[in-house]
Formats: C-alpha cells, structure tokens, sequence
DNA sequence: CTGAAAGCGCTTACAG
DNA sequence: CTGAAAGCGCTTACAG
C-alpha cells in the first residue's frame, strides 16, 4: 500500500496547523496568500491527495452520485450513463455504479449500500412490484430521482420517458397509413414501460373508432421472443397487416421470422418498433420506430437532482419521443 | 436528508456497546448468540446501515474497486464492465467508474482521486504517450491491473488482448485464401492497441514470404475514417485485393464506401476487421472479422487484481482472440 | 464474551 | 489570519 501522505505531513512540512493546510487547500478565503501558496506547493510536491472517506466523514458531503439500476449491459445502459456522467462530469462529481441484475428483491440491499457513500441516488426500478417497497426507502433519507419508474410515492421526483404517448403515436401513424389489424407484440408484464407501451397502444386503436380489436402477443423484449410472435402472427387467419413490436430488439426477431418466411416488408405487413436502437436502420428494411433519447433522460434526471429544489411538490416529469419513419412502414394505396 | 440511525442508536437500544454492535454485525465469532440476535433485529428493526466512510476510515477497507477508463459510453465498455461487474457481484464488491473522457492529460486527476475510495485500481489506458507518467502514479499506492495499456513499469500487473497476435492471424488467413495485395487501415497513431494490430499485419506480412509490401493507409477507428480510406484505396491502381481494417467499425466504414462503388465483396476486393461487434454480423455481406472477447478481459483482469499476489515478478497476460469467417472473405479459385 | 478508549484523516465552529 | 480541539461514525487492539 506504502504509507499514504496524509494532511499531518503537509502541515509538518508547511510549519502551519492541520486546520491551516485544510483550508488552504479547500480555497478558504481566510488564509494568508503567502501561506496558500506555500502550503499548496509543498502538497504538490508530496502528492497530497485527501482521504476521501475522512473527508466525507467530516464534511458531510460526498461529491459523489449513486445510480441504482437494474442491469450495466447493453445499450440502453450504456446511453444512459453516458448522458448521467456528462452531468457529473460538468458538476465534478464522481458516480457510484450499482446494479441490482435484474433481481428486484436486491434493489433494497443495492439502495441501502449507498449509505454514506453518495450525496443523491439515481434510480430505476421498471418493476411494476416493486415500487413502493421502494419508495418507502428513497424517503429514509437521501435526495433521490427515479427514471421511468411506476410509484405512487408522493414528494419523489421522477422523470420517464412518454412510453404512452410514444406508442400512441406509433399507432396512429400506422392508423394514418392505413392499416387496420394492427397487431402488438407485448414486453415482460411485470415491466412498467412495457406496460405504460400496451397501455398506448390499446388507447390509439379505442381512439382510431375503426374498431379495431386489440391484438397482443406475449413477448418478453428480447429477440427471441419477437421471433416466437413473428412466427405466431403468420400463422393466424387472417393475418395482421401491422405489427407494432413494445422495442426495437422484438421487432428485429420479428423481422428475421418474417423474412425467413419470405413475407414483404411493408408490402404484406408493416413493422414497427420502440427506442431507435443503432441497429434498426441497418437491417433490411430499415425499421420505423419511435426514438427515445435516452443520453437525454439521463442528463435531465441528473439535472433534476441537482438543481431542483428539494421542498415543493415535485410534478413528473416526461420525456417526449420522436417518430421515425423508415422503410418498414409505409401508406397503402388501397387505403380505406 | 432525515437524522440517520448510527451505530450508538443500536448500541443504546441494545443496551451494549458500540464496540460490541459492530462486533455483533461483523459476524465476529467472540459474541454471545443471544446478544447477537438482539443486536441483529435491533439493527433491522432500526433501517441501521453501517455509515460507509467511516468504516472505510476506520478499517482501511472500502470494499470497493475503482475502474479508470478512457471513455464509458460505447458497446466496448459496456461489455468491459459487465465483466468487470460479475466478478466485483460474486465479491460483494463495490465499483467506483472514472472516465478521462479521451484527455489524457485528466487521468492522472482521476487516479488521485480514487484514494482513499478503492482498495484497488483497474485501469485502461490506451494511449502510448501517457504509459510511463500513469506507472509512475500507480507505483505510490493502490494495487492495480493495466488493461489493453502500454507500460514499461516494473512490478505492475498487467492484462491486454492479444492485438499482435490477432492482426498476424488474420493476415494469415488472407494469404491462405489467396489474396496479396492486403492493404491495412490503420487506428489512430498514439493508441497502443492499433499500434500492436499494426506490428501484426507488417509481421505476418513479412512472415509470408510472398514479399508483398505493407500496404498502410491512416484511420482512427471511426466508420467515417474507414469510409474516406475505402475510397481511397478504391482511387488506386492496382487496387488491393483485400482490406483488413484494425477495428470493425472502420471495416464497416469501408464497406459501405465498396457498397456505394458497386464493388462486389468479396468477390472484386475481400474486407476484414477486428473486435467482432455485433454489428459484423448483420451488415451484408457478413464481415469477417477478430473476435475479442471484451467481459472476459474485464472479468480476468477484476481476478487479476483480487487474486493474484501482489509481490513476485508479475509477468503481462494476454487474452487471446478468435478468427470469426463469414462471407466478406473467401478462398481464391484463383490463388497462386 | 464485553466495554472503554484510541484512532482513522479530515473539517469546522470557537477563540484569539 | 491562525491554531487547538471537538467531532464525524466507525473498528480494533487492550484489558478485564
């Protein structure tokens, strides 16, 4: 380890008192300039670096922000970390990273860790379940932000994508297309976006007064699981001219299985998605999709904790998505 | 933030001492059961959490890991952490991330920062200029383990992907298909990796015997530097009759610059990359690529760090890579 | 098995 | 402007 410097060695070195060292270097205004400078050259020199932890311990403060998420891995995450670390960075705050890997029932025993550790908490729990357990221990103590989380806690600040009103969207641009059996690959049921995604989607088509019946197939956001529905939906009497998949990664299982069967693309049926991951304007055809801009949700959610005031009633905030119309989709000259 | 329970609020419940508490809690073994058990519910009933900046302060342990990287978003370090996360998940370990944001001049900043925050350092530093100032930085302190890093400094562990030896097995595989005229578009000029990917394709290229000249041309692993140099060497005469680009990214680059020409692949002009991102598989045709088995390196070097004893010679490991064919490359019917 | 006390490395009123 | 001292919340020898 080699014996670490420590502010008694700076203090020793500078003839001054630890208290003097302290606020030298902390930019107190109370400190003579010759002093300062004197003390801030000999720390230089011996490569003083505080000890977070004591310092943390005295101070009160950590400069340090915890993000509590269900799962590091893939994209999403990593977009999402990329808009939250932008912000810290500005602020100079350092993050603390913790996953609960998709097991709800550890998101607790993640939360709770952060004691002492963090000055405010990053959070996102898709869990429908989970909730309130979890509200109950976001207001024990800590400034907190949940992203795209269902609570009913009052007094949390909160900040989700629109699922709701992005899926509307979706199906009225596939109402205004001209389809009419539309049909919806559904994502895992105890996941509070994939909810709020069917919940849109069953609105539009109540909205578009074709009446049009609800169609939902069980899916689960993974590929394999769009492929499963891809293969269910060409099996069915008549088929759908539509399909809306809740995210991107089911819409591309669902588009091999319609390619592998040799269905056109929008000819035959039309696909849609959900997030606007990279891959959806490689593929074959490119795919329409709602984008969310998830670097964004981050960024703002990090924004929230740190500049909103804590009192007051907070109001949920939403982030809106964006339509994008690709190859996938396209208006039917035979529309009715 | 809500007054937080602290250990004298278990220890005056109780009616023990603190010292006792934190023995009860620690799992010590000299502690009566009943007391035990008594403090245990105690501390449960009370939401007690053990306030980590003083434990740390205290017992000179964080219990976490610190991981310095030159970036954070991206697929690549996406799939580092989550190898970096399992083994730090099966520890009980906690990770504590620091991007440099490509700066540097900012990493040793956010070396100094990690103290008294970490018991140990996992660090990534690509860039050649930067190697020996970081050993420097590292020697006066943490453990640590350099990933995919260029250092001379002694006594440091160490663990890279086996760049070299995976550009010289791709070279082979294109000589043993036939081709000759390899051109190589390079990664950018202070990067250790792409400088290593270089030094395999000159050496296999002078191993083969065929006196074929290295054939260079300047990237810096972006698709848009693997577009300009796909057009560029499309502009030549002869043109090559194979490209091996030293990441994926700019092999995916270069073929849509050969898409856009009308080249056929790998029929006029055959195309290969390096890291073998997801992304390889789907595009058309197929790329053949290097796997690098990005969780793996994260993981290893995570045990490296935990496991490995810290005195002794450490000698640098190499992880190796694996030779990915799809369709962008193919036997010569016409090979010489 | 348990407690009193020292100490981890800082920061911050409180005096001067 | 500066220092002595208390204190942050723990852990851990040291006694008993």
């Amino acid at each position: 380890m080699g014996d670490a410097v420590t502010i008694k060695d700076v203090a020793k070195r500078a003839n001054v008192s630890v208290a003097t060292v302290s606020r030298a270097l902390n930019g107190h205004v109370n400190v003579a300039d010759a002093v300062r400078r004197r003390v801030v050259s000999i720390a230089d020199e011996l490569r003083y670096t505080p000890h977070h932890a004591a310092r943390s311990l005295s101070s009160r403060r950590t400069q340090t922000v915890g993000v509590v998420l269900p799962d590091l891995h893939g994209e999403f995450f990593s977009e999402l970390m990329r808009g939250i670390d932008g912000v810290a960075r500005e602020r100079g705050l350092h993050l603390l990273v913790s996953s609960y890997h998709g097991h709800p029932e550890e998101q607790v025993a993640a939360l709770r860790a952060m004691r002492g550790r963090v000055d405010g908490l990053l959070v996102m729990s898709p869990y429908v379940a989970s909730a309130d357990q979890l509200g109950e221990h976001l207001a024990s103590g800590l400034p907190s932000v949940l992203m795209n989380s269902h609570t009913s806690t009052p007094g949390c600040r909160a900040l989700s994508v629109d699922n709701h009103g992005g899926a509307r969207a979706m199906v009225r641009h596939l109402v205004g297309c001209g389809y009419r059996r539309i049909a919806f690959i559904a994502g895992p049921q105890d996941n509070f976006e994939a909810h709020e995604r069917l919940r849109g989607y069953r609105d539009a088509l109540a909205e578009a007064g074709h009446d049009a019946q609800p169609w939902v197939v069980d899916g689960d956001f993974s590929e394999a699981s769009g492929h499963h529905a891809g293969h269910l939906l060409l099996s069915q009497s008549p088929r759908p001219d539509a399909v809306f998949a809740a995210n991107d990664m089911m819409a591309l299982g669902c588009l091999f299985a319609f390619n592998q069967a040799g269905v056109d693309i929008p000819g035959d049926i039309a696909l849609a998605g959900f997030d606007d991951i990279p891959l959806a304007r490689y593929v074959h055809p490119a795919l329409t999709t709602m984008r969310v801009n998830i670097p964004d949700l981050g960024a703002r959610a990090m924004r929230l904790l740190l500049d909103a005031p804590e009192s007051g009633t907070p109001v949920p905030e939403q982030l809106a998505t964006e339509l994008i119309v690709r190859d996938s989709t396209r208006a039917r000259s035979d529309s009715s």
